[in-house]
DNA sequence: CCATAAGATGAGTCCGGTTCCGTTTATGTG
DNA sequence: CACATAAACGGAACCGGACTCATCTTATGG
């Protein structure tokens, strides 16, 4: 059901070409490209750029998506290699520091993170998953505390994300993220 | 020189319409109203909205920051009635509280908090000085770190609000809050 | 009551995403 | 290899929405 037809040829170099030159200006940035622009550095037109993306927001959700689905790779590696406690902050650290190198990816995780949009909806999932793996890790371990789900971590870090790079903002978003692990760590459940 | 002349009544009169139709559109959620029903539904052409608003986003930006400009006025409030670290408690549970009435009031908060656009220099300013000043009592207290500043702790409250408004959010939300209180209250600095 | 400058109007411009259909091309078949 | 055909492409036209500007209206001070 999921291949009805195996794609031309020439209109999977095009679909690539496209997806490539997206990448290229979204994660540079330019994160209000114009349709135009975008189809003519990947040599094609308009026309064409349509016919594989329904919707300009969805060529960069493509984007944002296969960015994501790379970083969710990583609790795996890291629980391998460290305790629960310290993988978990590794990780959280290395999509900060993802973030940091542009305002695309930023808006990349957010996007992924902090919205309901159904498009994102496996890529969040996804992300779900890898965190609930290093806080089940850490709780079972007694070093992170049993009342967080992954999916709440997750909108955390997306906020984190949705703050616009800046001067300054890599270590403020790290001291952030610190403040949320000490209050992983230490703090006590509480009645909301 | 701030006030080369006093504005004509009639003037003054359909800002004030432009600026409350915008208000009621906007904090009911409908962030994408387009300039001509504000217009039409404050009883004027577009031409006068451009007359009184640089730009559709100005006009957003101006009802924005009135809203927080009032919510800065809290802390004051609260620290004559509670320990610094209940204040503080407090006044970000607050601020969640009043992004959770709405979309347009969640946006708003990001707006000026997760963002480094100048229009909103002046509201991120007042909002950073009256976090600087709970934050600072707790400090003096010895209830509340002190390694973390104003400014920080705005960025971070700006990324919990740019969580869309959902089911579940403000549980979400909330948590999200303790969790940043608990790692203010017990955490040690750490090398970054 | 008039002069005049501030203010209001709204049709028109501009801009950028999206559509549509005539043309081109890959591919598999005889 | 030539042909048929469906897939893919191109790009001019369309459309919705923010913004402008030439013209008309009206508050206000003298």
């Amino acid at each position: 059901m999921p291949s009805p037809r195996p794609l031309r040829a020439d209109a999977r170099r095009n679909r690539e070409a496209l997806l490539s030159a997206a990448r290229v200006a979204f994660l540079a940035g330019d994160t209000d490209a114009h349709v135009e622009e975008i189809a003519r550095s990947a040599g094609v037109a308009v026309g064409t750029l349509y016919r594989h993306f329904e919707t300009r927001e969805a060529l960069i959700e493509e984007v944002y998506r296969k960015e994501v689905d790379d970083l969710c790779a990583a609790p795996e590696q890291l629980l391998e290699h460290h305790a629960p406690a310290e993988a978990l902050r590794r990780f959280l650290l290395l999509l900060v520091d993802h973030a940091a190198v542009g305002k695309g990816m930023s808006v990349a995780l957010e996007s992924i993170m902090a919205s309901d949009s159904p498009v994102f909806g496996d890529a969040r999932t996804h992300m779900g998953d890898a965190l609930t793996r290093l806080l089940d890790a850490g709780a079972t371990a007694g070093t992170v505390r049993g009342d967080v789900t992954g999916p709440t971590l997750l909108r955390a870090l997306g906020g984190i994300c949705a703050m616009r790079v800046s001067d300054g903002w890599l270590d403020e978003a790290r001291q952030i993220t610190n403040l949320l692990l000490d209050g992983l760590r230490h703090g006590v459940p509480r009645a909301t």
